[in-house]
RNA sequence: GGAGUGGUAGUUCAGCUGGUUAGAAUGCCUGCCUGUCACGCAGGAGGUCGCGGGUUCGAGUCCCGUCCAUUCCGCCA
């Protein structure tokens, strides 16, 4: 071993003895006749000292000689410091070195590896095995880490079975884009990289496997964001035997146990909401329950009084943001620009101030008396102080614009809090969602999501509102994880594959395997699948994924370290009988 | 595919309505310094202002194009 300890774990305790450490040059300190220079490793920072007269002249110019990120191994006594510092586990000794070697000398780093470093992302992803030598990006790997092992915990004590499926499947139609491997052996022939292991699971449940989980890599070739990456880790699940109920008290059982087993933190109870309260209440599916703000719909008290905006929209409704009548006229009018951004789109946005004196002051005071505005101010729950925002027009669209202004108020007004948690389970999902570019329905989860057996007969009538046994786990609005109970029977997955648009060959051909195998004993099955990385991020209280996965690819789907995708050369092509042919 | 923001020293950024030799901080190099720990002090080196074109007497600055990064919309069963 090249060392006796690392520079993490020596304490007072350890004075006197002899020891060798090893590391990363931190920083060197040269005081003239003092040298102190910063070793660090994974464990810590220990301080090495060098001192004229004590030590040899020899040894004091290698110690000066030093440049940041050395690779050394140093070895002397441990002794304790004459001025401590408390702010690192190791602030009370120091080691007085006797010997140092250089096992490797470094060029200058282009950014600080610290903390608070001086690198963009750019650079940080360029040189991402330096970044990941900073305490902060370790961190994040080492939360991942945890997590991972305390999932495998839970779920093996639950007698869930860890099963490998393949990577190297079939294309699919349904869904996000595959990324595709050619086959060598089989010229003009494609793999596809899975979205999910979804069919496979399924057939694990055939298989009689009851209980099975993976986690698992996936891979789709779909723009990305902060949170999307085009190969990203999932926690897969699959239960037999079960029906809803089971997965969400199994599932529940896992989160509640990975925020106690790694954040310390007890959650209780984990609230649900069918899909439908969610888009009227919040207008969206994955609503940020960190705050209130909920949807106040206003038709009855709006419409009619001669304001042509709202009497001719479909739907009118607000937000009570607390608190906020002090905004400025200035900032309203920012709101307001902000709202009709090309990505928001809102046409305007009304406003009622609550003043503190009683009065009522809105952008629409020409249509609307004060005993109008206290009628709204009544149905908000307003009180002096409050500002309230009402955007109109038809209902789908509104509601979602108002949830991007209620999220930003949210934000604005500091109630998106990264140490607070508000789990949720969304439930009743719709079936089927249509899609205006094919102008045919889509399934919402996945083709394999069962229908609610009540619902069943409007499948003919109104595809649109049949609801399906699916829920998501959404925590502070961002979605972690959906799942369903499947289809189990040959003629049910037939049925929804022609409601999906599917001629009975193309089922067979894409899904022929799975169908077959519902014919030999499927059991009721259902599972779920968690965002893994996602999941990382909400515990590690960041925005991003990226510093949660060890070597990521960037906005465009790049990994500018190795630096792919790239070409290959003619002789690969060949091989793989494939031509080229770019577009200009 | 679309919208926004950014690209200036190794790095992070400033640089106004166009005007002499493009600045700061930090990093780097040299010297001094025996209790530092963001050490301090003194000095020094370091620039294709992303790239291409245009307007102008004159462009880091204005215009057009393009590339890269980033955020969002579309997309992500």
């Amino acid at each position: 071993m090249l060392r006796t300890h690392t520079c993490g774990e020596l304490r007072l305790d350890h004075v006197n003895q002899k020891v060798t450490l090893a590391g990363w040059v931190q920083r060197v300190r040269n005081k003239g006749g003092l040298i102190w220079v910063d070793l660090r490793d994974r464990y810590g920072v220990t301080q090495l000292i060098f001192e004229e007269g004590s030590a040899e002249k020899e040894l004091l110019e290698k110690a000066a000689q030093l440049g940041r990120e050395f690779v050394v191994q140093a070895s002397g006594q441990v002794i304790e410091r004459t001025s401590k510092n408390d702010k690192i586990p190791t602030g009370s000794i120091e080691i007085k070195a006797e010997e140092l070697t250089v096992l490797n000398p470094a060029k200058v780093p282009p950014f600080i590896i610290e903390d608070e470093t001086d690198g963009g992302d750019d650079l940080r992803m360029k040189y991402r095995y330096l970044d990941l030598r900073r305490g902060v990006v370790r961190e994040k790997l080492q939360l991942r880490h945890r997590m991972m092992q305390e999932t495998r915990k839970y779920m093996d004590g639950q007698g869930f079975i860890e099963v490998e499926t393949p990577v190297l499947i079939k294309s699919t139609p349904e869904g996000a884009r595959d990324f595709v491997v050619p086959s060598r052996v089989n010229p003009g022939e494609f793999y596809a990289l899975p979205q999910s292991p979804q069919t496979f699971k399924q057939l694990l449940m055939v298989s009689g496997f009851d209980r099975y989980f993976q986690i698992v890599k996936c891979f789709r070739d779909e723009d990305l964001r902060a949170d999307r990456q085009p190969e990203f880790t999932q926690i897969d699940c699959e239960m037999s035997f079960v029906n809803q109920e089971d997965i969400l008290q199994t599932f529940e059982g896992l989160v509640k146990s990975l925020f106690r087993e790694v954040k310390g933190i007890e959650l209780g109870e984990v609230d649900r909401m069918t899909f439908e309260d969610a888009m009227k209440g919040y207008g969206n599916d994955k609503p940020d329950l960190r705050f209130g703000m909920k949807f106040v719909e206003l038709d009855h008290l709006a419409k009619g009084k001669g304001f042509s905006i709202f009497d001719q929209a479909e739907l009118v409704v607000g937000i009570n943001a607390q608190g906020a009548a002090g905004y400025t006229r200035k900032q309203v009018d920012e709101l307001t620009d902000w709202v009709k951004r090309p990505q928001i789109g809102a046409k305007g946005l009304v406003y009622v101030r609550y003043n503190e004196d009683g009065s009522l002051k809105s952008s629409v005071d020409k249509f609307y008396s004060q005993e109008d505005l206290s009628a709204w101010a009544e149905a908000f729950g307003a009180k002096p102080g409050d500002l309230m925002l009402v955007l109109s027009g038809d209902a789908k669209s509104t509601r979602k614009q108002l949830s991007e202004l209620r999220l930003k108020m949210g934000e604005d007004l500091g109630l998106r809090e990264r140490n607070v948690f508000k789990p949720l389970w969304v439930i009743d999902f719709p079936l089927l969602e249509w899609d205006e570019e094919t102008q045919r329905y889509h399934a919402m989860h996945h083709p394999f999501t069962s229908p609610k057996r009540e619902d069943i007969p409007l499948l003919e009538s109104d595809p649109g509102s049949v609801r399906a046994n699916a829920y998501d786990l959404v925590i502070n609005g961002v979605e972690i994880g959906g799942g369903s109970i499947r289809i189990h029977d040959r003629a049910t997955q037939q049925l929804m594959f022609t409601h999906l648009g599917f001629t009975p060959e193309e089922a067979q051909k894409q899904f022929g395997f799975l169908m077959e195998a519902f014919e030999y004993g499927a059991p009721p099955h259902g599972g779920i699948a968690f965002g893994f990385d996602r999941l990382c991020a909400i515990f590690g209280g960041s925005d991003s994924i990226r510093d949660y996965i060890a070597f990521p690819k960037n906005n465009s789907g790049r990994d500018v370290m190795i630096d792919t995708p790239s070409t290959i050369s003619e002789d690969q092509l060949q091989e793989l009988s494939i031509k080229v042919a770019l577009k200009k």
